[in-house]
RNA sequence: GCCCGGAUGGUGGAAUGGUAGACACGCAGGACUUAAAAUCCUGUGACCUCACGGUUGUGCGGGUUCAAGUCCCGCUCCGGGUACCA
């Protein structure tokens, strides 16, 4: 045998050191995560704070899942570590810190799977939720297991039920914009004359929860209730390929649109992103404008509008209404029945995406009838058309052919006369020509010609937009037939589905049409055991397949049936975060001192998709909560960050036909077909099972562990961008945290003593940019200050003992694990979990000199060292007398030179 | 169509108007090893050059500025949202 020579030189008993050391250096992060997880979990180390003392506390919330039988893929852990690294940080800082997690569990699948298997859906629902948290708790995230909550455990829905009653016995006080107890709601006299029957209809019609007819879709193959979304183009059934038809159910709704203005107003003072804002600002859609009644010729009705530009009157030259339209047939004259039947009927059968796509020709059909412009007198025509629909304004339009789009194609389609009203601005003589000829559309501001009758005494020529929207309104309202209006894009929210797994309403319909509601103290009311979930014949829910459940006696005798409608999933998702707050409490909802306390959520993380949507639904029941005293704050959530999808590499080949995972070899950073051996291209998609590019975190951890997962997500990139998962990235941070550990973890890198200036350095520019990193969800720079540390320590080859734990606590939110690990190997005994945040010293990071760059007209060419005290005038003499200036300037003077003080040196020269 | 983002090496990305490419992956070379893996070291935007060094470079075209990846104007492409909103 052979050493080398250095071997010879090592005493006999450093080898056996070398052994010791060696069986030390390894990161097995196994043993190491286990052994911290049971630590955490028997220790209860994240349980959250009883105490409501500290002035510090911070409700950190993730989006909670639903469990899905698929279990976590990659794209959960990267929300839910960005949440725990804060949350971490914040326990360090001192914060009273609640971070909780759950399960959104109510859902589709778990009911489909019901259908066809005869499993009931909480027995589906328990296994898929015990997958999820043992693979979150793989994952070392610190949450408050104790506070744990599922939307289908009967002690949680109780109280979305009760919620509902809430809401039911609630009204929206107009003049105070605010939600009021209807025992506070005056009914005016004339109502009270008629009679109780009329009494109780005025107070439905003022609830926030109220039962009315809504149009849906109805596959009747599948038997139930279709989304938006599930109906194709064709009008057919997404999942079955049959035609679905539209179908009227009768269905609670919520009158959120009574507290648009609230929820507009409400987003300019959070702290969410911008993109995000104004999502929700343009879907509540605030328009200001005018209604504006049209006499209809020869008839008795008015047909009403809602418009944006009230002073485009002059220019209506025609009117277009809704199929739905409730004058649509009496105002139609016997000549044009058929054809206005016949569009109806056609427009019934079209999805509203066939309806509004805006590709498609327009159509539309002439009723025969006409309306009187009440600025000019002028009889004008009213067409039924699809592309206006009757959800917004007032289901009928006012046409301006000239100065719209959509009215100018409808208009050169049917040849409607063209108005033009207003002058454009153009300089182009032929095309302002076309545009007064009513031949080309002017959309812009302009001022108003054409805008004047003598008869009606009303002139607007020559004005501006906002004075002419001011005149003409304020003519409609001094004759009675206009006013000014707002309107909203947002609609009442449809909150029935014919649905099995859901919560039941807490409603019991009388067989004399009375509706009443469980009485709170029966709550919750139970969903009843079943024997097939299918929906019931007609559009019921599978609920009204149940006999006893479903009836119900009074002590007089009068029999009832209970709503067999339940709850849409985002019911239990609207108010989760004030659960979490209390989650035991049998007695309340929450106690108050606690929700005082932790209310409102400081940081909520959670995917795009719910941009809209859950956000809006949930701010409005925390607005009607806020209204009735039941919680302390206006808005639920102040901080709101959303995470960017991962996406992952799948492959194509040059025809453009995706190739699975299984069928694609490397050689060389290409890629090419196992079988075919064609060069594929790599694209990024989403992860799909088709695409055989879905990534499991349960490969990742069991490969390289949790806190590499978790570092790999964070390091990734920024977390709200959308970024491809790459493998081969998971080992580059496996790499650093196998490096951290054997440096940190050997007895003899770690000394006593003054620590090296450089290394003092370091450690402290990475305290103090880790901090303002994690405050600002940074994470990707974080880690990569973090190897920069290691870099540096290792190179010197020790640091001292103050500075490995120093380093040790930084990497704690990141990393808990290993740090957990190298914090007790460092001799202590304690979780590190409240260990105080380092404190960085500004003193360490000062700089005595600066390398200053020194450009000509912008451009770098070589580099100076001066002391950070030198005065410009210094600096300048010396840059002046350098060898290398005088090669740059060449002979030329310099015409000025900028020197920003440890900054740059920029030389101008003329040419 | 409209609204909101984005475009930086082979890849993910970094960069208060002030040295573009930090950190990492990949690749190349080397060390260790019988070998491989792992680990460690070195190099690595492109182009010219043995080298010193130079030229060029942040999607495209203009502009502001002593100085632009960053600010302004006009485009192109990509991603997300939305669907005729009167």
């Amino acid at each position: 045998m052979i050493f080398p020579k250095d071997c010879l030189l090592l005493p006999p008993y450093n080898q056996a050191n070398i052994l010791s050391i060696k069986s030390k250096m390894d990161y097995n992060f196994h043993e190491i995560e286990k052994k911290w997880q049971q630590y955490w979990e028997d220790n209860k180390t994240f349980k959250t704070p009883e105490d409501l003392t500290n002035p510090k506390k911070c409700y950190i919330l993730d989006m909670f899942p639903y469990p899905s039988g698929a279990g976590l893929h990659v794209g959960h852990p990267e929300g839910y570590t960005a949440t725990d690294i804060f949350s971490r940080f914040k326990r360090m800082k001192g914060f009273n810190v609640l971070h909780p997690m759950g399960w959104d569990a109510f859902g589709l699948p778990a009911e489909q799977y019901a259908i066809q298997t005869g499993t009931h859906p909480s027995i589906t629902t328990r296994n898929n939720c015990d997958t999820f948290r043992r693979q979150i708790k793989e994952l070392g995230l610190s949450y408050d297991w104790d506070r744990e909550i599922n939307t289908t455990d009967p002690k949680y829905f109780r109280w979305t039920q009760w919620i509902f009653i809430r809401l039911y016995n609630t009204w929206f006080d107009e003049t105070l914009q605010k939600g009021r107890p209807v025992s506070e709601l005056s009914v005016p006299e004339e109502i009270k004359e008629l009679g109780q029957a009329k009494i109780v209809k005025y107070i439905d019609s003022k609830r926030l929860a109220y039962y009315a007819n809504a149009q849906v879709w109805w596959c009747p193959h599948c038997r139930i209730v279709c989304s938006n979304e599930e109906v194709l183009t064709d009008g057919s059934h997404e999942k079955c390929g049959n035609r679905v038809e539209k179908k009227n159910l009768k269905q609670w709704m919520l009158r959120i649109q009574l507290y648009a203005d609230r929820l507009l107003k409400g987003i300019d003072s959070l702290d969410w992103p911008e993109g995000i804002k104004d999502m929700q600002r343009n879907w509540i859609g605030r328009s200001t404008g005018a209604e504006v009644d049209f006499q209809i010729d020869g008839m008795n009705e008015k047909l009403t509008v809602f418009t944006t530009r009230p002073d485009t009157l002059f220019g209506a030259t025609y009117m277009v209404i809704a199929p739905e339209h409730q004058l649509c047939s009496a105002i139609t004259t016997p000549e044009e029945k058929e054809s206005v039947e016949n569009y109806v009927k056609a427009t019934s059968l079209k999805s509203d995406l066939d309806r509004t796509d805006l590709s498609k020709d327009k159509t539309g059909v002439f009723t025969g009838r006409f309306a009187i412009n009440p600025v000019n007198g002028k009889p004008i025509p009213i067409w039924v058309a699809d592309y206006v629909l009757t959800g917004y304004g007032t289901g009928a339009i006012m046409a301006v052919p000239a100065h719209d789009t959509r009215d100018f194609e409808f208009a050169k389609k049917f040849s409607l006369p063209i108005d033009c009203i207003q002058d454009p601005d153009v300089t182009d003589t032929d095309r302002k020509q076309r545009i007064l000829e009513g031949n080309e559309c002017w959309t812009e501001d302009g001022k108003y010609i054409n805008s004047s009758n003598p008869e009606t005494g009303i002139d607007i020529n020559g004005l501006a937009k906002e004075e002419g929207i001011a005149q003409i309104t304020k003519w409609l309202e001094s004759k009675g037939i206009g006013k000014a209006r707002v309107n909203f894009k947002l609609r009442d929210w449809l909150f029935s589905r014919q649905r099995y797994w859901g919560e039941p309403f807490p409603v019991i319909h009388w067989e004399d049409g009375e509706i009443t509601l469980v009485d709170e103290k029966e709550l919750p009311l139970m969903l009843p055991e079943l024997e097939k979930y299918l929906p019931g014949e007609s559009g019921e829910s599978p609920l009204s397949n149940s006999s006893e459940w479903l009836t119900v006696t009074d002590s007089n005798g009068r029999k009832g049936r209970r709503e067999t409608n339940t709850m849409p999933q985002w019911a239990g998702s609207c108010w989760y975060y004030l659960r979490f707050i209390d989650p035991l409490n049998d007695d309340m909802i929450f106690d108050a001192a606690k929700e005082k306390y932790w209310m409102p959520v400081d940081l909520y993380i959670g995917g795009a998709e719910h941009a809209v949507l859950h956000l809006l639904y949930s701010r409005f029941w925390h607005k009607v909560l806020f209204d009735l005293g039941i919680v302390s704050t206006d808005e639920p959530y102040q901080r709101l960050f959303n995470q960017g999808m991962i996406l992952a590499f799948a492959y194509e080949t040059g025809a453009g036909a995706k190739v699975s995972g299984d069928f694609v070899e490397e050689r060389e950073g290409k890629h090419f077909h196992k079988e075919t051996g064609e060069q594929l291209r790599q694209i990024v998609a989403k992860m799909s099972k088709s695409l055989k590019n879905v990534v499991n975190p349960d490969d990742v951890t069991s490969k390289y562990g949790a806190d590499s997962l978790r570092l790999y997500e964070m390091f990734m990139g920024p977390l709200d961008v959308t970024k491809p998962w790459d493998d081969k990235g998971v080992k580059g941070v496996f790499g650093f945290l196998g490096r951290t550990f054997r440096f940190l973890s050997v007895s003899e890198n770690i000394v006593e003593g003054d620590e090296d200036a450089e290394v003092l350095k370091g450690l402290h520019y990475l305290i103090k940019k880790a901090e303002s990193d994690i405050e600002n969800l940074r994470f990707n720079t974080a880690i990569s200050a973090m190897m920069i540390f290691i870099n540096l320590a290792t190179k010197k080859g020790r640091v001292t003992s103050e500075t490995a734990r120093t380093f040790v606590k930084v990497l704690a939110p990141f990393s808990p694990h290993m740090a957990e690990e190298l914090w007790n190997m460092l001799g202590n005994t304690q979780s590190l979990a409240y260990e105080p945040w380092p404190l960085f010293n500004e003193e360490y990071l000062k700089e005595d000199s600066f390398d200053y760059p020194v450009s000509f007209n912008g451009k770098m060419r070589f580099n100076i060292t001066f002391p950070v005290t030198m005065t410009k005038e210094e600096i300048i003499n010396i840059v002046m007398a350098d060898d290398r200036t005088t090669k740059w300037l060449a002979g030329s003077k310099p015409s000025n030179i900028i020197v920003v003080l440890n900054r740059i040196v920029n030389i101008v020269v003329k040419n």
